[in-house]
DNA sequence: CTAGATGTTAAGGT
DNA sequence: CACCTTAACATCTA
């Protein structure tokens, strides 16, 4: 689930559940989700503190306290967070439980563990250190026409490389490049400035209308690919048969059709 | 039982 | 050096 639309959507459910009230409690329930920091210091970090703010930069989510640290979370590809008051309701794959002294409680989850959870001094700091691109919904034209055409490689491993743009995954590579009629193996180098121009504009339509919708794809438009990936499915623009191939050994489908450039 | 699943990263190959 | 693919992580589902 978490690409940036996704990401934003937990962001929001931060804020709402979670900022400006002091943490009473927090439970390590299984260690290996922490990166870089014991259960000891995330406790001295967060304990008796409260989080003021939250900020997402591709998909990651920073929250901070009213002191230094600032927490930090990854999702992987199957992590998210829940609120809940009675402790006797605690989600599985709960690894990581923050309780506030308003009597709720907000629960890390991550089913294949393969997100993270990280303490920083600043968010600036861990995104230098972990030498991640721009936002995607932020980063300007310009600045994309150049990560575009500056190396060479595919298009999709490109637009899926959080060191060049942070926030876009599998899932919405391959929306944005349907809607952008751009193969996923298409050279990056050897695309015309308007079909950047386009993928640039068809990037943002596409995450702003998935965050729109709240990142749930059953209210995605049908005619979208996102709701078609199904090899035995039909493009729903000319209606031919889906294309399956793996691009940077993901699963990428596309209309061979419409996506000729 | 096997393969694959929205992510990231290290390692190896071209 | 630049780029690509694969394996690994842990767990569930088709």
């Amino acid at each position: 689930m978490p690409e940036l639309p996704d990401v934003e959507m937990l962001k929001r459910y931060f804020y709402v559940t979670s900022l400006h009230r002091r943490v009473s409690d927090v439970r390590v329930r299984d260690v290996r989700i922490l990166k870089g920091v014991s259960a000891s210091s995330l406790k001295r970090c967060l304990l008796e503190k409260s989080f003021e703010s939250t900020h997402r930069h591709g998909k990651y989510l920073f929250a901070k306290t009213n002191r230094e640290a600032v927490l930090v979370l990854h999702f992987g590809m199957s992590g998210s967070l829940r609120s809940f008051k009675d402790t006797k309701r605690d989600p599985k794959y709960d690894r990581i439980l923050l309780s506030f002294e308003d009597g709720f409680h907000l629960a890390i989850l991550s089913q294949r563990l393969l997100g993270g959870v990280w303490i920083t001094d600043s968010k600036d700091t861990f995104l230098r250190e972990h030498a991640l691109g721009p936002d995607a919904l932020s980063v300007d034209q310009k600045t994309f026409q150049s990560i575009i055409t500056k190396t060479k490689g595919g298009i999709k491993s490109k637009l899926m490389n959080q060191k060049l743009i942070a926030g876009i995954g599998n899932i919405y590579a391959d929306e944005i490049l349907f809607q952008s009629r751009i193969h996923p193996l298409a050279e990056s180098k050897e695309l015309k400035d308007k079909d950047i121009s386009r993928l640039y504009h068809k990037m943002n339509h596409v995450l702003q209308i998935a965050v729109d919708r709240h990142a749930d794809p059953a209210q995605f438009p049908f005619s979208w690919i996102v709701s078609h990936r199904i090899e035995t499915d039909k493009c729903p623009r000319c209606r031919g048969r889906i294309s399956k191939i793996k691009a940077a050994s993901r699963t990428s489908y596309f209309c061979s059709s419409c996506q000729n450039i």
